[in-house]
DNA sequence: GGATGAATACTCGGATATTTATTGTCCGAGTCATCCTGG
DNA sequence: CCAGGATGACTCGGACAATAAATATCCGAGTATTCATCC
């Protein structure tokens, strides 16, 4: 089992979009361009993200996509959850119901155990992808890189964007 | 994303064993009936169970399947990475290194927060799953289920196992 | 009667098809900006 | 010079293929048992 390979696409998407100025769009032919990916697939994806309400669209020329929210209220959770689904990692399809020993539905009221502790691990995993936002990937991408990348991004960036 | 159906499969069938005298063996076709599986998919999983010590199988009649370890000692994590594999739930493809900003490897000695971040989640999880032991699902299972239920499932296996 | 040998039936093990999900692509609908024309 | 309208280009949006993974299956290799035979 693998995530999607378009949560990684997501998350740094909205990474990038969350570092433009306020009110700004950005295309996806520019998002693709950036990290050298499918415009076309990608686009899939964005419109998965802007479905969940995590980044609005502007139609026609000088459209684009950005936030919809500051990036402080969002969790990387929510980015994962509208690409790849919100189904729980582990799918209980109740095989103790089956076979020559089932008893009558009414007998398994108590969920499994393998259930409850597939259901915990699950909600550690999510715990922890709902404590990191947006906000703090970008603080720790500015704090690691260098001065000049970020001016050459910074410049790369302004260059396609668009000012609403 | 979801787990592969397989490890409720494995999981169940471990419990099972774990459920036998000390030695006693129980062959791939009881286990599926048991759970109302097929037999022959199952034989996948098992085999992959097999190879990662977990299980141990004796050929020939009166051969089968049997835990290679105590019930306290196989943990949860174990059998799920033992059948869905043990590579992460994400792979960061490093799609930063991609596209026309992209600078020299070297450059890029600091993971990126997002695989950072990932990474937390995944150990979240992993960690969750490795409290819990084979030994801790049959005690929740003992301690729940009906006492004519636990003998008719004694006595069903009783009749297909093989004592050593 | 006991021991030996070959045949046998049952087990696991890996290589092989089928179905499902993911990945990737395409074309159409909608919208805003631009350009042209007329006043 | 200004206003209005039609045009056009660019955007997103959902429907349509290709690929990879998971699911399901089959047949062969190996082994302990069992039975028959011989001593």
């Amino acid at each position: 089992m693998k995530l999607s390979e378009g949560v990684e696409w997501g998350l740094h998407c909205v990474a990038v979009l969350a570092a433009l100025p306020p009110g700004a769009t950005l295309p996806t032919k520019a998002l693709a361009e950036y990290h050298g990916l499918s415009e076309t697939y990608l686009a899939k994806h964005l419109q998965a993200l802007a479905n969940a309400r995590i980044i609005e669209s502007l139609p026609g020329p000088k459209g684009g996509y950005r936030l919809q929210r500051p990036p402080e209220e969002i969790t990387m959770l929510e980015v994962v959850e509208a690409i790849d689904g919100r189904e729980p990692l582990f799918r209980c399809t109740e095989i103790r119901q089956r076979g020559p020993l089932a008893l009558e539905p009414t007998a398994y009221r108590i969920p499994c155990a393998i259930h409850i502790a597939m259901a915990q691990a699950d909600k550690a995993w999510r715990d922890a992808l709902r404590t990191q936002t947006i906000a703090d990937l970008i603080d720790q991408y500015q704090q690691h890189a260098r001065t000049e990348q970020l001016q050459e991004s910074e410049q790369w960036i302004a260059g396609r964007m668009r000012q609403s």
